[in-house]
Order: structure tokens, then sequence, then C-alpha cells
RNA sequence: GGCGCGGUAGCUCAGUUGGUUAGAGCGAUCGACUCAUAAUCGAUAGGUCGGGAGUUCAAGUCUCCCCCACGCCA
């Protein structure tokens, strides 16, 4: 923690096509925006990037149902998806769209230099055609009658009902899932695949280097490099109107006019576009995003960390690093001093299930970012969906769970200490800090304890070990409710009032520090802390000693108001009723 | 069927390279305090560490087999 690190951070992107749930929140913007806290909070230079996942077929979809052009419908749910950020709380130096021109123009850059480096092949395939709808239908938007159990809605990828897996011409009376009309051809088509395969040994041997990400990244990671024939190559392209256009950098690719890049090729690309369309929003330069992502322009000491849920580990750390890692070959055996970044730590989530089941977005179960908004402040979720982080397995929401853990942590244990020690020192001293008596070695005990407990804590949050973390915290606000137990000021007041003024003085100065230490998890309420305290920015605590101190003899404040409400029984039993279902 | 991640106190989970009486929070019981959002603090109870076999002076921790849950793939 000597010096400033640079340290850069990208969540995975969330699909445009509609609100994002409590369990992809808290498997990739969540926890990357804890890290991103933390490490502003420690000083050092950060640069958060998110954005959201515009092309693709269901975003397509989406807009047609909505009766809009894609376009139009991608900008305004890129505007509802930022709002809802902005309510989470989450810190992003800039929330981006897959869709910018920058990440067009940079998508195309490196397909031409993958092409250039021998990493592209063309593959001839055959695609079902719909006539009615002017289009490529991708597998699972032909729909017809099962040729295996006689489902009657089958997609062309698998029978929903007897999990046969399945190709589009097996069905019977195929129909198109969009706009339901018979009149379909097989027509030949071609398209660009990544020669991952090429790159097998080299992405083995990088992961091999990673000895220290977590095991579900590297698992997943080893299993597609080594399960069956090994990694495979991946298309990179699609029939589509919305996209990245098909080029070789800025040039025309004879053969693929029409055609778009699949979304999991530029989606990736774009957390550098995002760097790039950064610094257009905020009137920097391209060296000042470049200085992030091109080691050959400053980017030698960034810290890459990427958080994302399990099921976005393949593309992380095998396709995109073959993209990068494909193009920095190419550059260095052609002379380029052109470097791209790759990530340096890969934090993966398992997910988050609800009640006995899966939250599921297509079937609109669970609770989602907007509706969680509507019924509680960012904190309460984020303290909670944080210290439950499915870090290790799959983890489970209830509403039992959730009204107790947030009732005991937050309620009980941090706001009603705020609480106690604001109204004790009012009722006593005053609206302001009580400057008499010395500190002894109860105090002294005390700074000792949270000197190891930030020590710990901060050692938790550099790890990105998310649920050690909130326990670390807890600790260190039980650890105040433990002090004033023992000291007991409203008994010393009795016999030395001096001494209490003194258990007081330090009381009310864990409330800007516990205020620091939190922000991470809880920045609205502690900002609410540090508020009523008239403390601003105190920084972090180096030293706790001299952050006790931060409210000196003298120094007013006001009585919060309560900090957490709890949830009651009454509120509980509501919502689970109204979440029981699916959405509407 | 193959692979992956798990199966540790009623619940949610920690348990480093195998090493003394297996830990935490919640819940439960008892007690203390009464400043506080009927909050807080302390103590106690509670586990043959999924089952079986093996390696070892020593295994929750290694090996093999089996069972269960979840996920991915065929």
């Amino acid at each position: 923690m000597d010096g400033m690190a640079r340290i850069l951070i990208t969540s995975a992107i969330p699909y445009i096509n509609g609100i994002k749930h409590l369990g992809n929140l808290v498997g990739s913007q969540l926890p990357a925006d804890l890290y991103a806290r933390f490490q502003r909070g420690i000083g050092n230079e950060v640069l958060f990037l998110c954005a959201t996942d515009e092309h693709g077929t269901p975003a397509e979809l989406a807009a047609a149902k909505a009766e809009k052009p894609v376009a139009e419908f991608c900008a305004e749910m890129h505007g509802v998806q930022s709002e809802i950020a902005k309510g989470f709380a989450l810190s992003f130096d800039h929330f981006g769209r897959s869709s910018s021109p920058e990440n067009h123009k940079l998508t195309q850059h490196f397909a031409g230099k993958l092409e250039e480096a021998g990493l592209i092949r063309e593959v001839e395939d055959r695609q079902v055609y719909s006539i009615a709808d002017g289009r490529f239908l991708p597998d699972r938007y032909v729909e017809g009658t099962c040729p295996n159990c006689g489902f009657e809605n089958a997609r062309g990828d698998q029978c929903e009902e007897c999990t046969k897996q399945l190709d589009p011409t097996d069905l019977i009376n195929p129909r198109s899932a969009i706009s339901g009309s018979t009149d379909l051809e097989v027509r030949a088509t071609k398209h660009l695949f990544l020669c991952q395969s090429q790159m097998k040994d080299q992405l083995d041997a990088w992961i091999d280097s990673k000895a220290d990400w977590p095991i579900l990244t590297t698992s997943i990671a080893k299993k597609w490099l080594h399960d069956g024939d090994g990694l495979q190559d991946r298309g990179i392209t699609r029939d589509l109107d919305w996209g990245v256009p098909v080029k070789k950098g800025g040039e025309d690719w004879p053969g693929m006019e029409g055609k778009v890049f699949y979304v999991w090729f530029d989606a990736p690309i774009e957390y550098i576009a995002c760097a790039g369309e950064w610094a257009e929003a905020n009137g920097k330069s391209d060296a000042d995003w470049q200085r992030w992502w091109r080691t050959d322009k400053g980017a030698e000491d960034v810290k890459y960390v990427q958080f994302m849920g399990k099921d976005n580990v393949p593309f992380h750390t095998l396709s995109f690093p073959a993209t990068i890692l494909g193009t920095n070959n190419y550059n260095e055996k052609s002379g380029d001093p052109e470097r791209w970044k790759a990530v340096d730590y890969i934090k993966s989530f398992n997910y988050l299930n609800y009640d006995g089941g899966q939250f599921s977005t297509s079937k609109g179960r669970g609770i989602f970012m907007d509706q969680a908004l509507e019924i509680l402040p960012a904190d309460y979720w984020r303290w909670w969906l944080l210290s439950h982080a499915p870090e290790n397995s799959d983890a489970e929401f209830t509403w039992e769970d959730f009204q107790q853990s947030v009732n005991k942590d937050l309620a009980d244990v941090l706001g009603n200490f705020v609480s106690r020690i604001t109204k004790f020192c009012r009722s006593k001293f005053g609206e302001e800090v009580p400057a008499a008596g010395e500190f002894g070695p109860e105090e002294d005990a005390l700074i000792e304890e949270l000197t190891n407990r930030i020590q710990a804590y901060e050692g938790h949050m550099e790890a990105m070990e998310v649920r050690k973390s909130a326990q670390e915290l807890r600790a260190i606000w039980v650890a105040g409710n433990e002090y004033l137990q023992s000291t007991a000021p409203w008994s010393t007041f009795k016999t030395d009032p001096d001494k209490a003024a003194a258990q007081v003085r330090l009381g009310l100065n864990l409330i800007p520090l516990y205020a620091v230490l939190s922000a991470p998890f809880i920045p609205g309420s502690a900002a609410k802390m540090l508020d009523a305290m008239g403390v601003e920015s105190p920084g972090w605590p180096k030293d706790v000693k001299a952050a006790l101190s931060v409210m000196p003899a003298g120094h007013g404040f006001t009585v919060p108001e309560v900090l957490f409400a709890k949830i009651t029984d009454e509120q509980r039993e509501e919502w689970q009723e109204r979440f029981a279902g699916i959405r509407d």
C-alpha cells in the first residue's frame, strides 16, 4: 500500500434487453464497485469501467417488441440501466455502450490485426433464412415440433420438453420465432472464426502462470482448454443488421458485406473502448485513456482486475485474451509497438439463487434492481449481497435471512451504535465533543484492537475476499459496542464526569472512522454519518489514534436520523408475497 | 453419461503447506447493563467435519470407492 498504485477495474457488462436482477448485480458490478471504492479510499488511482452490451438478436427482438428502432431502444435502455446503477451507488468512472463509435473502430481494428496474424479463417455454413423476416435466424429463433417427443414449441437448438439437442433443420413444421412465418429456407452463408485453437498452448501457459486466481476461474478455463478435443475456434460474425459491421481495420472485408461481429467478440473489446468513451466524455486526450490500456504507452504498471459471474469466465479467460495476446504477438513480430494490457486478476462468482430456485431474467423470477430500490435504500441490498456474495459456492437469498442480517448488522450493531453514543453525549454534554479527561488503558486497548482489525480488513479487501471483508468490518463495528459496554460512560458519568467525557469523545470519533471504513459497502449511510458528525472526507485511517481525533474537543455534531430502519415482519411478508411469482 | 463446484454446529458459512481440546455470525438458553432503533455486552449449550476403506506417529485437511445437491457439456 506504499506509493500510489494504478488499478483498472471492469465489471462484466450487462446485456441491454432488460433490467438485471440481484444475482447479476452481486456477480459483477457490486463487488467491482466495492473494490473500486476501497482502492480509491486507500489512495490509489482507479479507473472503473462498465457499459451496456447492446448487440445481438435479443436486443433486436426486444426493440421490435417495444416497437422502436433498435438504436433508439438501446439508447433508452442504456439510460434506464445507467439510472439504476446510480441508484445502487455504482461508482463507474464511465458507464459506456458497446455500440459506441469507439467500440466499432476498435473491434474492427482488432479483427484486422487478427486477420493479418493468420488467426481468422472463413467457414462456409448453412443456416435457416426467413424470407418474411428478411433475415437469417439463429438456431433458437427457429421453432417447430420436436421430432423426438412431439412437443410443438421446441426451439431449434434444443427441445425444452425432452431436452434433446436439435439442429433447426430437424424440426417438423419449422417457423420463425420472430414472425411465426413458415416461409423458411436453408441458405449458404460465410462466417469468420477466431482460431483460438492455435493459441491453446500460449493460453494454457498463461492460465498456469495465474496461480493466485480463484479456483472457480482457473478450473473453468482449464476445462475449456482441455475438454474433449481442446479449445475450439469460435465464430465471430453473424448475419444481422445491428452490430459492428465486419471490417478489417478501416477497410471492407470482401465477402463479409452486410454482416456484423458477434456480440461476444465486440463486448469485451468495449472494456477498452469504454476508456476511450470516458476520455471523450471528460475532455481528455487519447493518451489519457491509453495510459490505462496500452502497455507501450504507460500502462505497464497498471493492475487490471475483472469481475464477473462464472458464466462469463470462458470468454474472459480464453476468447478475449486470445484477441489481446494474438494481437500483441503479431505486433511484436511485425515491429509495431502497439501492445494491449491483458487482465491480471479475474474475480469470478457463483450464482445467487432466489428462495429455493434460480433468479431468472427470462422467467422474471426473483428481485430486479429497479424493484429492489423501490422498497429499500441501496445500502441494505449492498450490505446483504456483499456479505453473502457467492464466492465459493452458489448462495441463496431468502427474505428471512435478509431481514435478519440487515436488522442485526446494520440497524442493531452499526446504526444503534451511532444512535446510542450521539444521544448519550447530547443528553450529558450537549451536541459538541466534550473536552475533559484523558485516554487510558481501555482506550489504548481499543485502538490496538482496531489497528489489528483494520489491517485484517485491508488484507481481505485487497485480496477481494468479499465475505471475509464484510465479517471483519462488522467486527470493527462490534468493537465499538464492546468498548461502550465495558467502559459504561453512563455509569462513569455519575462518579467521574471527566473520564466519561473522554469515553464519549472516543465513542463519537469512532463514527467518522466507521464511515470511512464502511463506505465501500454502504456509501450512502457512510456519507450520512460523516455529514451528521460535521466531518468532511477524513481520509483512510493510516493511524488509528490520529483518526480518532478527527473530531476535536468542541467540535459540533448533530444526532442523525435513524440510519437503518428495521425491516418489520409485516414488510417481509408483504415482499415475500409480492415477489413470490413472476414479474409482470 | 462425462466434467466442474460443493456436502463442517438448527441456519449461513471459515477452516493456510495434514499436527495440540474443529471456529465465526445468526438462532436458542442463562446472565449483565439500561446510554441506545425492546438495541448492546458476556457466558453456556449444540458437530462421530455426507458414508466407507486406505496412507500416516497424526486426516475436516492426502488416496480410492460410494451417496446427495447444484451447475456445465454431450
